[in-house]
DNA sequence: CAATAAAGTTAGCACGCACTAAATATTGTG
DNA sequence: CACAATATTTAGTGCGTGCTAACTTTATTG
């Protein structure tokens, strides 16, 4: 009846729905604020994967079994260091096979995250390596995310939303979320892609929409879509509380393999 | 570049544990005989998915309800219509996925079948159009098996399996199974790989060993790893009769080691 | 042809993972 | 502080997919 009980090492093999969650939980936990551990509500991580906050309770319990997760009742959870360890794995995976789909295959940037979402699990580390290798061991996917190393290191510098900038600013469009094609064509249709450069000009006085100036057109964004986009400040402005000490990183480097942080 | 649709004739909803019933059924279905469908049996099922036979019995119950299998009871199982289109796509995707595995991302032709076994049920219509579109639409995969077309076409031949060439035959080998690597590279050792030609010298008498000559060399191969092995014949001759004697099937075979190595 | 072997099915169970409804804990507010 | 609003968990359910054990049907064969 009692099932020999798992409850192992880090190094089980987790099924698809399980690595979601994890991966949700890192996401969530380092969305918005800077500062890493805030513990993720359920309510959020429901959310984020669609399903009923009744049945996170019950997975987090499991993966809590398995030593990936703490939870504290009625507190939220969080990922331990070998749950953290396999997120950034799955991070990788997903990173690494869109940048391929999209530079190899020649998929469309904004059309490439629900493929990446299936076969991330479904991919073996050799397949990653492999994709990784053929690319020249990218840093930043097409969205300008930064792509895990294969040893778990990921540059977690916390960038600019453009949605905060102030009126004035100058800034270098550094990534995206990647999660709603029809936000990243809204984006792309408007110029703001990453490595584009923008200025702020104004903000509209009701719905707070952002004017801006994109290479030569003025371009007005969403609030909504502007908070999904993250930016590096390119000159000196007054910018809410944030430094961002940008190590400047090209784009599109190739062939580069040292750990350098 | 239409949009992924799923749910057109065929509902595309499947898990992919159903998935692998149906190219289950497919391929035990047409093994060894060349003419369509025989049913194919629940414990052949069960052993080639390697679980429990009364397992393949209600998930065939389930695949029957929705309309892509039929079962007479106690007397095996054949695939709808609907069920083999769903099966053809599955074993193009397969095959697909095993050739740019090979060509484009450097994988051995021996190590492929697993990451290709795990991958075809997460890849869209969509990414496989592109890789079999990059490969110029190969028709065949890394070991010889015709890829079926995007529209559900295959070529069905059936070949001669090189364990049934009667001696002095001349043949071409035009493919071998692909889900056991251990027997590929037994295969490969001995220089039999798609295209290589083959003549029979002799059999040998108690285990029934082939004595052929490959190339330049000599070589000798076990029964049942020459019966996993498909050839073209060369020359006109005689080997068609041979299947009088040809054993479709010829015993499940017990685990067997390669011989040497 | 009756006895058995082999093949297939049913029954009953477990686990993963989703759901809804209801209970409970926490938090914010008048 | 009490109470409503919100967040979270528990309880009970269902489906997919596997298991073992026991039973039934079909095939073999002495």
């Amino acid at each position: 009846m009692t099932r020999a009980d798992d409850a192992k090492a880090p190094s089980r093999e987790l099924t698809g729905q399980a690595e979601d969650y994890l991966k949700a939980v890192y996401e969530l936990g380092r969305a918005g604020d800077a500062s890493a551990d805030t513990p993720v509500g359920t309510n959020a991580i429901a959310e984020r994967l669609g399903i009923a906050a009744a049945s996170v309770t019950g997975m987090l319990q499991r993966l809590a079994r398995l030593g990936l997760v703490t939870t504290e009742r009625y507190h939220g959870t969080r990922l331990t260091a070998s749950g953290r360890t396999m997120a950034l794995q799955l991070i990788r995976r997903h990173r690494v096979i869109e940048s391929y789909l999209v530079s190899r295959l020649g998929f469309a940037w904004d059309d490439v995250h629900d493929e990446a979402e299936r076969l991330e699990h479904a991919a073996s580390p050799e397949l990653i390596a492999k994709m990784a290798d053929v690319l020249g061991n990218p840093t930043v996917d097409p969205h300008g995310a930064p792509i895990p190393t294969a040893d778990g290191k990921i540059d977690e510098r916390e960038l600019e939303s453009l949605a905060t900038l102030t009126v004035g600013a100058n800034a270098r469009v550094a990534g995206m979320g990647d999660r709603d094609p029809s936000l990243l064509r809204y984006l792309a249709e408007r110029g703001i892609k990453p490595g584009a450069r923008v200025r702020v000009e104004s903000r509209e006085p009701f719905d707070g929409a952002i004017v801006l100036t994109v290479g030569r057109e003025r371009q007005t964004v969403s609030p909504g879509a502007a908070s999904n986009v993250r930016v590096e400040l390119a000159t000196a402005g007054a910018a809410r509380e944030v430094q961002s000490r940008a190590t400047p990183r090209p784009a599109p480097s190739r062939r580069r393999r040292s750990a350098d942080s």
